[in-house]
RNA sequence: AGCCCGAUAGUAUAAUGGUAGUACGACGGUUUUUGGUACCGUUUGUCUUGGUUCGAAUCCAGGUCGGGCUACCA
C-alpha cells in the first residue's frame, strides 16, 4: 500500500464524513451479492473496494446475500461466494441475508400503506407497464391507485396469506407518475411468488423487490456507505425516498464504474450460457473470468488484489486491458514460485561424448529471485535428454542463440553442448539431435572459457516423469465480444485450450504432490498443479506465459 | 425522445485554479547460466466552441461523442 497514492472519490467522501463526525466516525460497508451465480473478477473489484475501504478506515464489512428472488437463487451459490471471498483474503463482520429481514420489510410496507404511500394494484404486468408512460410522457394512474388505507391493508395481508395467485396483485409505492425518473413512477415493491426460498422455505409467498429491500437492509444494518455500480444511479432517489418515508437509519448509496476487461465477458447471464452450452467445463474452468476460474488457472489472491488496486475506482466506463492482470500475476509469481524444468514438445538429444550409463545429480536453485535461491533441488543428468523441439533449428537465423548445426548453447544448471549432427526420418522430420558436451563447463564450476548467449531447459530421458499439461489462451478472439454483431459465443476462441497429454517433467516436480502449487516452468511460463491431478497422473495448467521477446523478434521477421 | 452519468496517451489512472505525471502496453538499449527478472531510455494525451480569470484538464454555458434508465431481475 503506497501512502502517497491520491484518494479516490469514495475515500474523499469517507474522509469528509470522518472529519465532520458523521456516524461518529464509524465506517460500515457491505458486499451484497445475489446468490444466483459465481463471483467474477468484476465482483473482486467490488469486494476489494468494500472490504478495503472498511479496513483502511478501521471499519467493518458485512457479507449480505441479496436473496429476494427465490426462483433464481440457490445455496450452491451461497457456498461458492463465501469460499471465493475468503480465498481472496477477506473476512466479513457478519454473514447476513436480506431474507433475514422479511418480517421487518413486511412491516415497512405496512407502514407505507398506513401513510397512504403504497397501494395494492390488481393490474396485470402489461397494464402496469402501460401505466408507466414513457420518458417523454407522464404515466397514468392505475384504477386501483386510490384504494383506502384499510382496503390496502386487508389486501396486502391477504397477499401474504396466499389468497392470490402469482401476478394477481402487487404492492406499489405511491410516488410520482410524472417523474422524469421512471423508477419513481409508482414502482412495484412487493410481488407474489409461490416459490420455495432457499432459506425461508415456504414461509412467504410474497417477496420484496430489490428497491424495497436493499436500502432498508442497509439501514437495518446501519451501513454507512452503500457502494454499488453505476446502473443503480437512477435508483438512488427511490433508495432515499424509502429511507426518508420510513424514517429509518440514513444509509447513503454511492456508485462506481463496474470493471470490464477485454477478451472476455463479464455478465453472469453470459457466463452462465458458456457453462450451460459447454463452451467451457464449468464455472471454474480455467478460462473463465470467475474467481474460481482464475484460482484454477493459477492466479493468486494477492495478484488479484494488486490488480484491483491498480485499476483504480472511478465513475467513467472503462475496459481494462487483460495484460494488466497478466502483469500482476507474473509480478507475484516471479518472486514466489519455484523454478522447475518441463519439456512440452520433446525431441531427443544425445550427448555423444558423455559416458554411457553415467548419471550426475546437479543442483538447481528453487528461485533466483530469492536471497539464497530459496533452497534447491537435485536434477539427474545423463547421456540422453529431452529438449524442446523449438530449441533446435536446421537452418537457424543469425540471432538464434539455441541449437543448430555447429551451434553451442548452455543446458540450464548443467553443461555447454555443441550440436554436431541430427537425424531425420523418411518424411524429413528431425528425430534426434547429436551433441558433444564440454566437461569443464559445468554450471557454477565453468573453466571452459566458452561464451554462449543461449540457455535451454531439458529433462533426462531415463529419469523423466510425465504429466498432462493444459495450455490456455484467451477465451475470445475479439476484444469486446459483447459488442460484436450476432451472438457473442460466435467469437469464442477455438484454440483457447490445448491439451498436451504427455509432457516430460523433472522428477522433483513429481516428488511433491500438492494440487494448487504454483511453479515456473523455466522459459515456458507459470503453471499450477490442477485439482484433477492424482499422484499417478499429474495435471498442470498454464497460468500465463513468460514475456517472450524472441517470439516478437520472429513475428517481425 | 425525456431524464441521469461520464469524457486526460493504445488501455487505465493522477494533477482538487499555478510545470499535464504514473502504471500497463508498444518500441529501443544495458545486465543476465531463463530471449525471464532487474535497470535505463523513447513514443503518444486534456472531445469541441465560447466565456470567467494574470493563469483553466480543473469553474460556467452551448455542442459532440459514449453509457444508463422506460423488468412482478438484482
Amino acid at each position: 500500500m503506497s501512502e502517497e497514492r491520491s484518494l479516490n472519490f469514495l475515500e474523499e467522501i469517507i474522509e469528509k464524513d470522518l472529519a465532520e463526525g458523521t456516524h461518529d466516525g464509524r465506517v460500515l460497508t457491505r458486499f451484497p451479492p445475489e446468490p444466483n451465480g459465481y463471483l467474477h473478477i468484476g465482483h473482486a473489484k467490488s469486494i476489494c473496494l468494500n472490504f478495503g475501504l472498511a479496513k483502511k478506515y478501521n471499519g467493518k464489512t458485512n457479507l449480505r446475500f441479496d436473496d429476494t428472488n427465490p426462483v433464481t437463487e440457490d445455496t450452491e451459490y451461497v457456498e461458492s461466494i463465501k469460499e471465493d471471498v475468503k480465498w481472496l483474503g477477506f473476512n466479513w463482520a457478519e454473514e447476513l441475508y436480506t431474507s433475514d429481514y422479511f418480517d421487518k420489510l413486511y412491516e415497512f410496507a405496512v407502514t407505507l400503506i398506513k401513510k397512504g404511500l403504497a397501494y395494492v394494484d390488481d393490474s396485470t404486468s402489461e397494464e402496469i407497464a402501460a401505466q408507466k408512460g414513457n420518458p417523454t410522457e407522464p404515466g397514468t394512474p392505475s384504477p386501483y391507485r386510490s384504494r383506502s388505507v384499510e382496503e390496502n391493508l386487508r389486501l396486502f395481508e391477504e397477499m401474504k396469506e396466499g389468497k392470490y395467485r402469482d401476478g394477481e396483485k402487487v404492492l406499489r409505492a405511491k410516488i410520482d407518475l410524472a417523474s422524469p425518473n421512471m423508477h419513481m413512477r409508482d414502482p412495484i415493491i412487493y410481488r407474489i411468488k409461490h416459490a420455495h426460498h432457499h432459506r425461508t422455505g415456504d414461509k412467504w409467498c410474497i417477496y420484496p423487490m430489490y428497491d424495497f429491500a436493499h436500502g432498508q437492509s442497509d439501514s437495518i444494518e446501519e451501513i454507512t456507505h452503500s457502494i454499488c455500480t453505476l446502473e443503480f444511479i437512477p435508483h438512488r432517489p427511490l433508495y432515499n425516498w424509502c429511507i426518508e418515508n420510513l424514517e429509518i437509519f440514513p444509509s447513503k448509496q454511492y456508485e462506481f464504474a463496474r470493471l470490464n476487461m477485454n477478451y472476455t465477458v463479464m455478465s453472469k447471464r453470459k457466463l452462465l450460457q458458456l457453462v450451460n452450452e459447454n463452451y467451457v467445463n464449468g464455472w471454474d474452468d480455467a478460462r473463465m473470468p470467475t474467481i474460481s476460474g482464475l484460482r484454477r488457472r493459477g492466479y493468486t489472491p494477492a495478484s488479484i488484489r494488486e490488480f484491483c488496486e491498480r485499476i483504480g475506482i472511478q465513475k467513467r466506463e472503462n475496459i481494462i486491458d487483460v495484460s494488466l492482470l497478466e502483469f500482476c500475476i507474473r509480478e507475484d509469481l516471479n518472486k514466489t514460485s519455484w523454478r522447475r524444468m518441463a519439456v512440452l514438445d520433446p525431441i531427443k538429444m544425445v550427448i555423444t561424448n558423455y559416458p554411457e550409463g553415467q548419471v550426475e545429480m546437479l543442483e538447481g536453485e528453487n528461485n533466483p529471485e530469492v536471497e539464497g535461491g530459496d533452497g534447491s533441488r537435485l536434477l539427474p543428468f545423463s547421456k540422453e535428454l529431452w529438449i524442446e523441439r523449438e530449441d533446435f533449428m536446421e537452418n537457424p537465423p543469425k540471432k538464434f542463440f539455441r541449437l543448430g548445426p555447429g551451434l553451442s548453447t548452455r543446458l540450464k544448471h548443467a553443461y555447454i553442448v555443441t550440436c554436431n549432427d541430427f537425424v531425420k526420418d523418411e518424411s524429413g522430420n528431425v528425430t534426434e539431435i547429436h551433441c558433444t558436451y564440454a566437461p569443464n563447463s559445468k554450471s557454477g564450476n565453468d573453466t571452459s572459457g566458452i561464451m554462449v548467449k543461449g540457455t535451454i531447459h531439458w529433462v533426462s530421458v531415463p529419469h523423466a516423469k510425465t504429466a498432462e499439461v493444459r495450455l490456455y489462451e484467451r477465451l475470445f478472439k475479439v476484444e469486446n465480444p459483447a459488442s460484436e454483431e450476432g451472438d457473442f459465443k460466435e467469437y469464442v476462441n477455438p484454440d483457447s485450450l490445448q491439451v498436451i497429454s504427455q509432457a516430460f517433467i523433472e522428477p522433483a516436480l513429481a516428488d511433491d504432490f500438492n494440487p494448487e502449487h504454483r511453479f515456473q516452468f523455466i522459459r515456458k511460463g507459470y503453471f499450477v498443479m490442477d485439482k484433477d491431478s492424482t499422484p499417478e497422473h499429474l495435471v498442470f495448467n498454464r497460468t500465463v506465459t513468460l514475456k517472450d521477446s524472441w517470439a516478437k523478434e520472429v513475428k517481425k521477421g
